[in-house]
DNA sequence: ACTGGGTAAACAG
DNA sequence: CTGTTTACCCAGT
């Protein structure tokens, strides 16, 4: 399914790690997209063009992504526009802000805790639909046998990032890389 | 280790 | 509405 890609502000988020950059709406940071993702019309007004609100969102946006990117707890958000997703995802995504940095949740544990045990896969599926990966954690979701699940910007993003928050991977599609 | 059925949700038609 | 697809799970071989 393809992320929204209609009218927004787009800003790039420089990082060490490449260029990433923030979509935001009118209510807020809409989506993150990881370096080297193709399809985007790059925008980068000047400063003066960008209204003030979306500078201010844009500053916390920067700041959580390098921090999120050196494995340190992110500390503020900008407002999150979630406008578009389903009851269901909403529930999903918020009950990932909750999981701490440093540990993990599997599919079926986020089911369980937003009231539809059994939901597992659906879980897996509002995860990929996620727009805000890296500060909607997703990459912190990996499946119940020690399986890691999936990633949309890619399986290696996700395990950079579990290993830089500590965590030891084991995965038999890992082989392959 | 492998298999199959169960499961909830989103989407196309 | 039905059929298809999913970043899953678990109890059986």
């Amino acid at each position: 399914m393809a992320r929204p890609c209609s009218i927004a502000l787009i800003l790039a988020v420089p990082t060490p790690e490449g260029i990433f950059h923030a979509s935001y709406g009118r209510a807020g940071l809409r989506a993150i997209y990881f370096p080297g993702e193709d399809g985007l019309a790059v925008v980068q007004p000047s400063g003066a063009d960008a209204p003030a609100a979306v500078e201010m969102w844009h500053d916390l946006t920067v700041a959580a992504v390098q921090s999120a990117l050196g494995g340190g707890g992110v500390k503020a958000l900008p407002p999150l526009d979630w406008s578009g997703a389903t009851g269901f995802q909403r529930r999903v995504w918020a009950a990932l802000l909750k999981i701490p940095r440093g540990e993990v949740r599997s599919y079926a544990q986020i089911a369980r805790q937003i009231g539809s045990p059994g939901a597992a896969r659906a879980v897996g599926a509002a995860c990929g639909a996620n727009p805000i990966p890296l500060l909607v954690p997703c990459h912190r979701v990996v499946a119940a046998r020690g399986g890691l699940g999936g990633f949309s910007a890619g399986l290696a993003w996700k395990v950079r990032l579990l290993t830089r928050e500590g965590h030891l991977i084991q995965d038999q599609r890992l082989d392959l890389w």
